[in-house]
DNA sequence: TATTTTTTTTAGACTTGTCTAAATTAATTA
DNA sequence: TAATTAATTTAGACAAGTCTAAAAAAAATA
């Protein structure tokens, strides 16, 4: 249907305007591994298409057949990365590369399937909400650790940085999703906070707790 | 590492040598559905880069490198085509054009983790050896049901024409792989073949006949 | 063996997606 | 507001893979 190269600037576009609410061209280019030229270039063809809103130096939004295309992205993404950990037993800092091959395979048959076989799972192995088949997902309103009170208690529920180091780093730790966490310290020195679940104490930086999204 | 569009070359000249022990430029424009002119260009690029022995106007073999990564695609492709129907439980007419793409996924730990997952199967769903991971590979010695004589007992053990509408035809006539078949008769008029087995009697073709690949 | 037919290769062009370098527009700063 | 800087677009080129039409080589046939 539509080329892997096509349906990765869609996701990028989907990723930043969630992210930041706006693309813009070198934004797009950072996204994808590619320089500014280029992307103007797929602009104008992705534009064609009407699957992108562009107008020169603007910066761009997607429009509904894009966004559905985005999604359907995701949401084939999320279920292969479930796929690889839950079955298969990867560790959730190994299946992204994977993934990002798999989500381009196009039936969508074959990934309602997969959907059903594994039991309609509602979010990936970084807690990334998985899209149903009508594009519809389960977005949980998250905050990051970093912004927690003293005393205040959540649960570990996504991660915001997904790069095997962080991920490696949550699971030795075993900082990993599931987890309720109560901030006990708030350091004075470095702002660096304290954790604490039933069994142990964690002292994390900020960068850390930044990429923690937890569930108040 | 190598483009869809190599392997895909690669795999279609492993198919056409085992089954008629050449590969000529004609041949392997009419298995990737491209035309000479452009398998020519292909076959100077694998040539180069040393994954096929090619001499003008003499058609090619492929060099040990060559053959170990057509393997390599056989084994995902059939794979995949396993675990689609055993856990998927899509038909045996129904997963090739997916296979085809999924044979391209990159990732060796992966297939090799999927191997495990499905209890490292022998046979695809149509019959079809899957090499293991050194790319060895059960190569029965089947031969056409054309071949069998008046009462003579075989095993359905494969098929030779994978497209939907036999494999349909087979399925509903429940001709289907592990049947235990006896040929009571050669009709005289057209050759057609009378098989049995314990429960029923099926009226074939020498068409269909000669696509049922048989254990004797 | 000479002619005809078939197969294969070459020549030249096109598409997709990429790049660098230069030009243009927008944003920032003085 | 004018000058400078940053972001974006344009221009021109390239690689991979494909095509059609024409030329060359091989195979088949008379
Ligand atoms: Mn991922
Ligand atoms: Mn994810
Ligand atoms: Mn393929
Ligand atoms: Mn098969």
């Amino acid at each position: 249907m539509h080329s892997f190269t096509e349906e990765n600037y869609l996701k990028a576009i989907f990723h930043l305007l969630l992210k930041t609410q706006s693309a813009t061209t070198n934004e797009i280019a950072a996204a994808t591994g590619t320089k500014a030229a280029s992307v103007t270039d797929m602009l104008k063809k992705l534009a064609e298409k009407k699957l992108i809103n562009y107008a020169r130096y603007q910066g761009v939004t997607l429009t509904d057949s894009g966004e559905r295309i985005a999604v359907g992205i995701v949401r084939k993404h999320r279920l292969w990365e479930h796929f690889l950990v839950d079955k298969l037993k990867f560790k959730w800092d190994e299946v992204h590369e994977m993934a990002e091959e798999l989500e381009h395979i196009s039936s969508t048959e074959l990934i309602n399937r997969l959907d059903e076989f594994m039991g309609r799972p509602q979010f990936d192995p970084h807690g990334d909400p998985i899209p149903d088949c009508n594009g519809r997902m389960n977005n949980q309103h998250l905050q990051s650790a970093l912004h927690l009170k003293k005393d205040q208690t959540g649960k570990i529920a996504a991660v915001a940085d997904h790069s095997p180091a962080f991920l490696q780093y949550l699971e030795k730790t075993q900082l990993t999703i599931g987890q309720t966490i109560t901030v006990t310290e708030l350091t004075d020195y470095d702002m660096a906070l304290v954790l604490n679940n039933s069994q142990n104490e964690f002292n994390i930086s900020r960068e850390v707790a930044k990429n923690l999204l937890i569930l108040v």
